[in-house]
RNA sequence: GGUCUCGUGGCCGAGUGGCUAGGCAGAGCUCUGCAAAAGCUCCUACAGCGGUUCGAAUCCGCUCGAGACCUCCA
């Protein structure tokens, strides 16, 4: 039987505010469709837990048998940063100042955000599309918006009428607004203003003659709204309605609503059946972002060189870290949390090694509490995971099963009281759902080779003193090691493992 | 100003009507040549006030506090 069957998925949608039970138009198929970087700059710890989250989902749906596609867009075309015409293209801005191509921004800040996913264990999607890559599903898309009446061409840009969509259709169901509020909310159009009313919003916008990044069009040179790429290539690899949206609460409201006027203006039919929103990362309670100076990035977690940090820390630690909390919920970043976040990563990877090395001996007389407790825990996983992508109570759950495992490896507990199915159904669980489901893996895995042998070198040396009852020169080994950081533990048996600080 | 979210033990963070979250820190015990690790035990909280209920951290109301969106942002 499929997982996905024994433990059906329900996820938090957005959209209608309720938890609700995950069903797939096209099961075991899942088209799921978050939204990437726009890579004008480096990318920050915020950013990250997005991507992160959603890494997650994508990895726990495939985990129980979905066969998911999943599209991440790279937001490569630069976008005004308001529709009314007015602002800054961040990508053209980026190009001048960096005096570069815009497309040489594009690319090396595509490199940087790849660079950065490998580092944090971050999957790449399936399809990964780019918005230059699809102007012309853009244009095609707006020339079906203006055909079905719900885009006007005024100068060379063309904006998405918003009155006449919410005459047939729904507008801002998603973030829970009212078009009155929202005309309320909004500044009046300037006389120089090509909207016909300021909630409406560029699907195409002309560009001046000195702008460098431009196509060609049926309205003039231009670049496409910046809500549009996402509609376009969601549809065209995802077709006209999928499962799964997400992306970060940031934005819901204008980007994601957007979204959906576009694509149920040119298709008739709501884009998404799920939508999801991951929660900020805050510092000192304050949404991490560019704009407010106080964001993070991921070269200055490695090596502790921004102020706010008194240590340097890995990415996996950082990973683990986010993964402690739900992603509908703030977290919020700092030293203290992420020490925390440290030492209790190594605590779980620890009790991974030693799982590793475990082997079922003969069964001898079977525990049938303790079958029961390790069945339950290899259950709580997956209802744990399969609640809205609870990483936080799958985490808890993992804590218990290293103590079992710590129990087993010490000898506490004899593996031979249970039978050998269900010791590799727990060894199993607890293996894939820290490595592929959590995406945690070793830090370090290059030296580690080199590391490992000089440090077996010492511990023989440190045996053979033992065994002279050389205590003074046992002692001063384990302690200089200590002092680089290399922790000794001496085993019951004899043996002596050690770890890496 | 409008809309909305949140406020959990020393710290971080799950939990949305009754049953122990978990991690980190702290205390103790076991194991151990010593140390570390590990296991076990303890520290048992839900912003304040009122209400609903047999029973509320969880539902409702008010108060206080924090934050997000309404402009680009994951």
């Amino acid at each position: 039987m499929d997982l996905f069957k024994k433990y059906p998925v329900s996820i938090s949608n957005t959209l209608s505010g309720k938890k609700e039970k995950f069903e797939p138009l096209n099961p075991p198929f899942v088209g799921m469709y978050s939204c990437g970087p726009t890579v004008y700059s480096e990318v920050h710890l915020g950013n990250l837990r997005t991507f992160t989250a959603f890494d997650v989902v994508f990895r726990y749906l495939t985990h129980i048998g979905y066969k998911v596609r999943y599209v991440r867009n790279i937001t490569d075309a630069g976008h005004l940063t308001n529709d009314a015409g007015e602002g800054v293209d961040r990508i053209e801005e980026r190009a001048r100042l960096e005096q570069l191509e815009p497309m040489e921004i594009v690319q090396k800040y595509t490199i940087g955000f790849h660079e950065v996913c490998r580092i944090f264990n971050i999957l790449p999607p399936t399809i990964e599309p780019t918005a230059t890559g699809h102007i012309v599903e853009q244009i095609e898309m707006v020339k079906k918006i203006i055909e079905n009446g719900y885009a006007y061409e005024v100068n060379g840009s063309v904006y998405f009428d918003v009155n006449k969509f919410s005459e047939k259709h729904k507008y801002g169901e998603l973030s829970g607004r009212n078009i009155e509020e929202l005309m309320d909310g909004s500044r009046a159009l300037n006389r120089q203003d090509e909207k016909r009313n300021p909630i409406d919003f560029a699907i195409w916008k002309g560009v001046p003659p000195n702008h460098i990044q431009r196509w060609p069009s049926p309205w003039g040179e231009g670049i496409p709204g910046w809500h549009l790429e996402c509609s376009a290539m969601g549809t065209k690899y995802l077709g006209k309605q999928f499962d799964i949206h997400g992306g970060g609460m940031d934005l819901k409201f204008p980007h994601h609503e957007c979204e959906i006027a576009q694509s149920v203006g040119a298709y008739g039919i709501a884009p998404v059946r799920y939508w999801m929103h991951s929660n900020m990362l805050t510092v000192n309670g304050e949404k991490m972002s560019k704009s407010k100076g106080n964001s993070f990035l991921p070269h200055e977690l490695f090596t502790g060189s921004h102020p706010l940090l008194t240590k340097a820390y890995a990415p996996m630690a950082v990973r683990f870290f986010m993964l402690q909390s739900h992603y509908s919920s703030t977290l919020d970043f700092s030293n203290d949390a992420l020490n925390a976040a440290e030492k209790g990563y190594r605590k779980l990877m620890n009790a991974l090694d030693a799982l590793k090395e475990l082997n079922h001996p003969k069964t001898t007389a079977i525990n049938e509490s303790l079958k029961n407790d390790l069945d339950r825990l290899v259950d709580e996983c997956y209802l744990s995971m399969s609640d809205d992508f609870n990483t936080a109570k799958t985490l808890a759950v993992l804590f218990e099963m290293s103590a079992r495992i710590n129990d087993f490896k010490s000898g506490n507990q004899d593996l031979g009281a249970i039978d050998s199915n269900t010791f590799t159904h727990f060894k199993n669980t607890y293996i894939n759902f820290i490595q592929e489901v959590l995406g945690l893996r070793e830090d370090n895995a290059q030296d580690e080779q080199l590391l490992n042998g000089l440090i077996q070198m010492l511990i023989d040396i440190r045996k053979k003193a033992r065994t002279d009852k050389n205590f003074a020169l046992s002692d001063e080994i384990r302690d200089d090691l200590k002092a680089m950081g290399v922790q000794l533990k001496d085993g019951k048996d004899g043996t002596i493992d050690y770890e890496i600080e």
